[in-house]
DNA sequence: TCTTTATTGTATTGTTTCGCATAAAATAAG
DNA sequence: CTTATTTTATGCGAAACAATACAATAAAGA
C-alpha cells in the first residue's frame, strides 16, 4: 500500500502551522502564500491534500476548540471539588492564550468574529463552541448542586455563562497583551465570586 | 471660505457607510471596491479625505467606541441604584449589537482582535478601550461602596473586569444570533450576582 | 472675467491574490 | 522492467487588490 510517491510534508506538522498562522492574522489576513510557507508546502499540494484555505482554517478551529473543550472536560470533572477543577481550567486556558508566543488569546474568539457574518459556516463553527462551553460548565454545576457542593441559589445555566463569559475576557484580554498573573487573579475571583 | 468644488459627499454619512462595512466585514475583509460603494465615494477622493483603509477602520473603531463610552458614563452614572444603572447600560448595549441587522455584535471586540497582533496599533486601540471601560465600571462601584450601596467584600476593580466580561460575551453572543431576550437574561442575572 | 483652490471621475499603475495546468519525481504493484 | 499511482515543483493566468496620475469640474476670491 502507499502507492504513488511518498508525502514529504508532516500532516499534523502541516495544520500546525496552518494553525499558528491563522491564529495570529486570522482568515482573510493570511494569504496561500503565508500558508504554503508556515506549513512548508507549496501550493498545489496544499489544495490536494487539504482543499482551499477556508477549509484548512475551519480544520484548524476544530482541533484547537476539540482541545480546548476536551481540556475543559477533563479538569473540570476531575474528582476534585468544583472550585478547584475550574480554576484548573482557567490556569490550561491562561497557558495556552499566553503560550509560546504571548499576545495570541484564543484562535476562537479572536479570529472567528470577524469572518462569522459573511460567512455564517464559521459563525456555525463559533456558536457550536459556545454551547458545548455552557453546556459542558452548566453540567458540572448541575452536579454541584444536586451534591449539596454548591447553594441552591444558583442558575447552572446562567452562572455557566458567567464562567465562560470569564474565559472570553481572558483570552481577549491575552490578546492585548495582559499578564498571565493579572488573568490568573481575574480568574480565581471569578471563581470565587461566581461559584460558592 | 469653502474656496474649491464643493463636497459632493456627506462627511457623517460616508464613516457610518464604512462603519456598517467594517462591523460586518472587519478590515481585511472589506476591500476598498466595497469601501468606497458603503462611503458612496470614489476611491481617490476616499484617500483624499480620509486617507487609506487602515486609518478610516481605526476611526470607525473611535468613533463606535467613543459613543459606547459616553453611553456607559451616562447610564451608569444616572442619579439611580448602581443595579438600575448597570442594566440599562447592559439593556442599550444588547440594543446596539442586535440592533439594525442582527448578528451584528460589537465593532471592536468581534473585529478588531483579529488584526490586533500583526497591527500594534489596532491593538492599542483595543486595549485602550478595555481600559476605559474597566476604569469606568469600577470608579461607580468604588462610590457605590463608599455610599454603602454595595457590600464590603467587592474588589471594585475586579468586579468590573467581570462586567465587562458580560458585555464582551454578550457582544461575541450577539454576534452568533443569540436572541436579545436571552442576553438580557443573561444582564440581568450578572448584574444581579456581581453587584450586591 | 480671470485666477486660485478643492473635489470629482476616469483611467491606469504595479502588485498580490487564488486556484490550477502541467510535467518531473518517486514509489508500489504486476 | 514496465505500468499505475501519487506527490512534488515550476510557474501560469485571470481576477482582485491598493493606491495614484491626470484632466475635468465647480465654486470662491481678486
Amino acid at each position: 500500500m502507499a502507492r504513488g510517491r511518498p508525502r514529504q510534508f508532516d500532516e499534523d506538522e502541516a495544520l500546525t502551522g496552518a494553525m499558528v498562522l491563522f491564529w495570529e492574522k486570522g482568515l482573510s489576513a493570511a494569504s496561500l502564500d503565508d500558508l504554503a510557507i508556515a506549513m512548508k508546502m507549496n501550493r498545489p499540494s496544499i489544495y490536494n491534500a487539504f482543499g482551499n484555505k477556508e477549509a484548512i482554517y475551519r480544520r484548524s478551529l476544530a482541533r484547537f476548540c476539540g482541545q480546548l473543550d476536551k481540556g475543559m472536560q477533563e479538569t473540570i470533572n476531575a474528582p476534585t471539588p468544583v472550585q478547584v477543577g475550574l480554576t484548573a481550567f482557567f490556569d490550561q486556558a491562561i497557558k495556552v492564550y499566553c503560550g509560546s508566543n504571548p499576545q495570541m488569546g484564543c484562535l476562537m474568539i479572536c479570529t472567528a468574529p470577524s469572518e462569522a457574518v459573511s460567512n455564517p459556516e464559521i459563525g456555525k463553527d463559533l456558536e457550536d463552541l459556545i454551547s458545548r462551553l455552557d453546556a459542558g460548565l452548566s453540567q458540572r454545576l448541575e452536579r454541584a448542586r444536586r451534591e449539596g457542593e454548591i447553594s441552591d441559589v444558583h442558575q447552572p445555566k446562567l452562572t455557566a455563562k458567567l464562567l465562560q463569559a470569564t474565559l472570553q475576557t481572558i483570552a481577549l484580554r491575552a490578546r492585548t497583551g495582559e499578564s498571565k498573573a493579572s488573568l490568573r487573579k481575574l480568574a480565581r475571583y471569578a471563581v470565587k465570586t461566581l461559584v460558592y
